[in-house]
DNA sequence: CTTTCTATTTAAAACGTTTAAAATTCTGAC
DNA sequence: GTCAGAATTTTAAACGTTTTAAATAGAAAG
């Protein structure tokens, strides 16, 4: 069907290893040749077939990225970046979001293993099961180049991990509010870590830990929401609210409203990421930056490194990116 | 490096041909030997090389799916349904964004000719010069499997399309506020199908169409906030506007509000696409809704068909999805 | 013990490239 | 005119599968 090495030999009256070699650009193919070459190929509209050239080249100049979902503005921005990056440096993004299943996981990792991509970049989050760890590590045992976003791994040397400090920004969160002069102060998320930074916080300011202001939905703008509608209907509200992500922040919000529940006025809220739509809510959101863009550059630059062969820096191998308040309006002074 | 068919025959004393034979589960090769070879792949932790496959199977079970952003939320759910469909088709999603850019989208239709993809689908928007479309024409025309989202084309039979109803999505917005005694009404966006439905309604209530009312700025957030703030210093502001998306409507929502112009009371704001966001926005965002999961859906499924090598129904051809108005707090009663 | 089927296995070509090594042609020097 | 060496071209293997056609083994029947 389509023009092959052959085709173009055959008009052109050389062998197959010549096109080739002239397609290519050897020099060792008289200028002549080379240049009639060519010409011929563009006239027959001649396109190199790319499964033929994986196969002998051993790669298909094509990436992984496994997210728990496109939907979030968070892991969007971080695809955007890392498809930029690798883009410039001619490969291909395949996009493998798992909608938090750890079966969907597998399969990806199954298809990393048969070669279909030159490397893999993990940014899952969530209770990451023993299982998915193993075989993650065992790909990268099989020499199939991985780096982990946001997480963290048993072994740097063989994966090497980029995040942001998780710690310092839940830790940031809290101090704000408790620099307004908030004491009861709510937590939403999952993030061991995180929640790691809020207690360190709360702990320095002498304030207690309250475990019923701990909450454990879903990451989602619908499980903020659901957040919301239970601290309003709470005796004693907590003043203050960290939710892990900007999404879960402006569902909480949404149905604070909803309830008639003041924000920032009766409660503050901060976020977490720093998505676009922060800077444009209503309130516009008080939130910690995690520079996302930033983090999907390095991640795919160090990926490329791997793939390309060449060792990884000491300072490559585990990454954190610094996280920076940002006070807008959705927090105030606590008034009590 | 890895465990081939060769390695398995090797060791089951066996030729290769029947390894593969018995791993496809013929069932000409004996049970038992199929069985027992099945056994030792299984210990060897075999993985059949997806690059091998392709080649001769003529088919890397990945399509491509070419949009403007990832960021963008309407393409994030189109992508988000369309890979959840072809995934359980076993198929794999390569994500292809553009940035607008017509050479990004050359670059990705050469790609597709290369035979990395056994189809595309192309939901790209905006000012399609006539290249991209001679040139995916022609990507067509070589028996590559394409499908439009929401863009129509020259040949229906060669590259189906489907699509919301754009004309009738503008029609019912401006409809909307019009029935809320509004006259002085304005339009956002770059979509003529869109603008002329939009034209429709106010011709059918005799209002007429004022150009200084009409913007063609950027489809993004930032790109509505600056509408906002060219509205807001009017002398003769609109007092309705429609935007093309929703969030170029959230966009102006926030510029207008922080230059002092209260939505909906002064000014009523409708979007179009019903993006998650909008439920959540405040205030709630009145919106066209447009079924992208459903759209994307079908659009993977006639994707699919057409690789498959089915031909397709004629209804399938030229598929149009209604839009539905949604009513909720950005729009209210023209207050003049 | 042939013969004839059938059941099973295998050899070999094909997919369309890349590339190392071998073969050929060309050059200039003697 | 020969020869060494350089320049150029070609042969052939390799990549790891799938699949068709041919080969072999086994069983049943005469």
């Amino acid at each position: 069907m389509s023009v092959t090495l052959n085709d173009i030999a055959d008009k052109a009256g050389v062998s197959l290893a010549t096109v080739s070699l002239a397609l290519n650009g050897n020099e060792k193919v008289n200028i002549d040749t080379r240049e009639r070459i060519q010409r011929i190929a563009r006239e027959m509209n001649y396109i190199p077939n790319a499964r033929a050239r994986a196969l002998v080249n051993k790669s298909t100049k094509t990436i992984g990225l496994v997210i728990p979902e496109v939907i979030n503005p968070f892991f969007a921005e971080l695809a955007q970046s890392i498809k930029s990056y690798v883009r410039d440096k001619g490969f291909n993004l395949i996009l493998c979001s798992t909608d938090y299943k750890s079966d969907e996981e597998k399969r990806y990792i199954n298809m990393f293993r048969s070669g279909q991509v030159d490397g893999a970049i993990f940014a899952c989050v969530g209770d990451m099961m023993a299982e998915h760890n193993q075989m993650i590590t065992q790909l990268a045992r099989e020499n199939v180049p991985v780096v982990y976003v946001d997480r963290d791994g048993v072994d740097n040397e063989l994966i090497p991990v980029i995040k942001s400090d998780l710690f310092s920004a839940a830790y940031q969160a809290a101090d704000h509010l408790i620099n307004l002069g908030h004491s009861r102060i709510g937590f939403i998320g999952q993030s061991q870590e995180r929640l790691a930074g809020f207690k360190k916080a709360l702990k320095e300011a002498e304030i207690e830990v309250k475990e019923q202001y701990i909450f454990y939905d879903y990451l989602t703008i619908e499980g903020g929401y659901l957040v919301g509608k239970k601290v309003a209907t709470m005796q004693k509200m907590p003043t203050g609210l960290i939710a892990i992500n900007d999404e879960m922040a402006i569902g909480i919000i949404q149905s604070l409203t909803a309830n008639g529940v003041k924000v920032p006025e009766d409660v503050s809220v901060v976020g977490i990421d720093n998505i676009k739509m922060a800077n444009f809510y209503n309130p516009p959101l008080t939130t910690v930056d995690i520079p996302v863009e930033k983090m999907g550059q390095k991640a795919a630059a160090v990926l490329l490194k791997k793939i390309a062969g060449y060792e990884l820096d000491p300072t490559e191998k585990y990454i954190v990116f610094p996280s920076e308040l940002i006070i807008r309006a959705s927090t105030a002074s606590c008034g009590e």
